[in-house]
DNA sequence: TCCTTTGTTTCGTATTATAAAACATTGTTT
DNA sequence: AAACAATGTTTTATAATACGAAACAAAGGA
């Protein structure tokens, strides 16, 4: 998808980069090239670029190239920009603790929720995510709690965008989101029941910021098989409670 | 420092972005033009590149540009593919925890170790640290608990390079540093006594893996008026056993 | 030994990125 | 109100750069 004004080169580095992002293994040269459409000596060259940077790095026995740790210098300048991140941390590491599964902490990005903090389940089953993946607003729990407490203008616009089905649980239908998001804010927290994906179960609460917008959200998830639905009760509590205790450090107050 | 067979735009481009991460709020077009000393529509030509694919945003009040959080997914890309991040977490919160000090994780990368985790301590009066940051070998707790692990030709290698002087405190001289870290060995930690940074102090320790080899650190950091002198005996049985601990979880044998 | 495959290097030239100039907008000063 | 200053954005001729085809080097397998 070309843009106007922009440096072609930059695009097909960052094309190489996004690739190479979905390969924890690394990649080839060969197979790099395959993947972008690119020929193969000019692949070699952006890689040559980026590996001179600490933007990829190549292992020496394999020859295959992956993503550098100079990436994560960039992302550790973002991660430490987010107060809320900080603030947040200790509950979330007791939220887990307490429920003995998997919390996240979202925050708004575009037209879509982002991951910016996760404290793993120390269960053997668990579920997969990843700080910096995102996630849609009206197929997961964290997305649906923010939806259901954005302005309505922002809420609409992004119901007016489509509602892309994930599975067969997702939402699909407009007017019944709204409905489920009108319910959301008379609970005050949101389930994901495998509608972002199949085995996977979340209950996830807003957190607000000093002026009362909703600015994040926090969740508890795992399987279906520990996250079920007998325990969304108690689950809803808890998370609420801990959503409520963020959004006071981060300035909110009741009423 | 231009380098043979690079593209230089994608170097420009690796450059704003590294200027960026400097400045929190962001960054005016002509600002970062002066810092880069390139033509402002040059620089904004690349910084238009960079937004439409998320690497950089732009505030729609100030105009000010700022690094984008589709780096955070690559990032998380690179955390995600370290288990000793995942195995150590909780090991690292327990310590922190106790010891109520800031605690770090860094593995070896390059000619530095770099911070991959971090705790924050719950203190009013902290140190500050950034996951993606790299420290020098000889001037920190866990560069010098790495390095004294280290085979000696790779450890003889990072000596050779210099021994830059950050405080007064630093030790320069090789001979000195060699005998230091013979020292280590011996005890089985590391302090950084203000060598690092004033003020600052931390108390490291190595972690191994299955093959022995010294595979990462950690340390317990914090204000020397917290971290006192008088504390490092207990502050050094504590990161000696969380290291352990975590050595084992990464497969390392006693003996 | 020959063949295949992969990563790397070379180099002519077509394409791309540059940067100077102009423009649009906002805020400040006279 | 008009003039000025400063900033971000757009336009465009062309110099410079990036591209990709071809060749090369090395390793592994038949």
């Amino acid at each position: 998808m070309p843009v106007e004004n922009t440096v072609q080169s930059i695009e097909r580095a960052i094309r190489i980069m996004e690739e190479l992002a979905t390969e924890k293994e690394g990649m080839g040269v060969t197979e790099l090239s395959h993947r972008v459409q690119l020929h193969k000596s000019t692949v070699h060259r952006i890689l040559n670029t980026l590996l001179q940077y600490g933007y990829v790095e190549q292992n020496p026995n394999t020859e295959r190239y992956r993503l550098g740790m100079k990436l994560l210098y960039l992302g550790g300048a973002i991660l430490d920009r987010m107060d809320i991140r900080r603030e947040a941390h200790d509950i979330l590491n007791a939220l887990a603790e307490e429920v003995n599964e998997a919390v996240h902490l979202v925050v708004p990005e575009g037209d879509r929720a982002i991951y910016i903090d996760k404290i793993d389940s120390k269960r053997t089953i668990r579920m997969y995510s990843q700080i910096g993946r995102k996630a849609p607003y009206h197929a997961s729990a964290v997305g649906k709690a923010i939806l259901a407490f954005l302005p309505q203008e922002d809420a609409e616009r992004v119901i007016s965008k489509g509602l892309e089905k994930f599975t067969k649980n997702t939402i699909t239908d407009p007017e019944k989101l709204k409905e489920h998001l009108e319910m959301i804010r008379q609970r005050g927290y949101a389930v994901d029941d495998e509608e972002n994906e199949v085995g996977i179960r979340c209950v996830g609460a807003p957190v607000f910021d000093h002026t009362g917008r909703v600015i994040a959200a926090i969740s508890i998830s795992g399987p279906t098989v520990t996250v079920t639905k007998e325990k969304i009760p108690e689950l809803s509590e808890k998370v609420m409670e801990s959503a409520r205790r963020i959004s006071e450090k981060m300035g909110w107050k009741a009423g």
